[in-house]
DNA sequence: CGGATTTGACCCGCGC
DNA sequence: GCGCGGGTCAAATCCG
């Protein structure tokens, strides 16, 4: 079971694939921005699947929709300009989680193999510090830890603000000079899963080891801090179920571009993306969380 | 013995 | 300017 969360530079997107081994194969080689990013290409390789799933799933929204407006929708996959209203949005969206359908206590029950999307134009508030610009960001349950198929070498260990537990980084071992870096932390909300955040890119196309386990074999994982409980962590909730999509027009500084703030693939266009082989089958769906 | 992990020290961005 | 917190360094230690 995993999960895909991402956090762009001058655009969020966030996305999260749930399947059932907790397999999350290739997010490392994911290109998150520019003319090569990842939803880009989706919507170019897959435009003619997208366009008819969307309209399938949305009849009310597509009728007498002609290909110039499909075009607008795609446009929060392509690099945006930055938008302070998009990012208040954006808070707001997740500030409605919490709302779980009853179906969502048990994952494996879903069988409605579809993916949510959402994408939204997002300013970081303050300046990044360096190294903190590209991210992907990826929940993945204890075994999903060993199916990374890097080798990774840790470097540190720091207890986190906020959390019972301590987050660890690890860089790429299997390249000199390989800028990769990851960081492993528990989930304060759910125990038994562990955060992600991947940063920078490989050097190399492929790994040219593999840890026995992904680098984590070794690692053992504390339990919380005793003294200070996960009181201040966030709860990381999640969001009605309903597959949505919302389009919003976008006060500044173009009216004319919209926002589409959720988006629902059908197993059919998930089932034509090879490089996603690794991700779990069937898909399942679940509403879009922050972390 | 070489590579990986541990862990305290250090660096640096950010808020006050 | 100072303190806090996150990220990295590097020596010591561990492990196969």
């Amino acid at each position: 079971m995993s999960e895909l969360i991402s956090d762009v530079e001058d655009w969020s997107l966030q996305a999260i694939v749930r399947g059932s081994s907790g397999e999350f194969g290739k997010i490392a080689d994911m290109e998150m921005d520019g003319p090569d990013s990842f939803f880009q290409s989706l919507a170019s390789d897959y435009h003619h699947q997208f366009d008819q799933d969307l309209r399938a799933s949305f009849p009310d929204i597509f009728d007498g929709s002609s290909g110039d407006e499909l075009e607008e929708l795609y446009k929060p996959f392509y690099p945006a300009t930055t938008d302070q209203a998009a990012a208040a949005d954006f808070q707001e969206l997740n500030a409605g989680e919490g709302k779980a359908s009853p179906n969502q206590s048990d994952q494996s029950s879903v069988t409605s193999p579809v993916a949510a999307v959402t994408a939204v134009n997002y300013t970081p508030k303050y300046k990044k510090r360096k190294n903190q610009h590209k991210r992907v960001v990826v929940k993945v349950s204890a075994e999903g830890l060993s199916s990374d198929m890097w080798a990774w070498r840790k470097y540190g260990q720091k207890p986190i603000k906020g959390s019972p537990y301590p987050r660890s980084y690890y860089r790429c071992s299997s390249s000199k000079g390989c800028l990769a870096r990851k960081q492993v932390e528990q989930s304060c909300t759910e125990p038994g899963m562990f955060i992600i955040t991947y940063t920078a890119e490989h050097s190399h196309s492929q790994p040219t080891r593999r840890n026995s386990l992904a680098g984590t074999v070794r690692q053992k994982f504390p339990s919380p801090k005793q003294e200070k409980p996960a009181q201040k962590c966030q709860q990381q909730t999640e969001r009605d179920v309903k597959p949505t999509i919302k389009v919003e027009e976008k006060a500044k500084p173009d009216p004319d571009e919209f926002v589409v703030s959720d988006f629902v693939f059908s197993e059919d266009f998930f089932s034509g993306l090879e490089e996603f082989d690794e991700f779990a089958q069937p898909f399942s769906v679940r509403p879009c969380s922050w972390v």
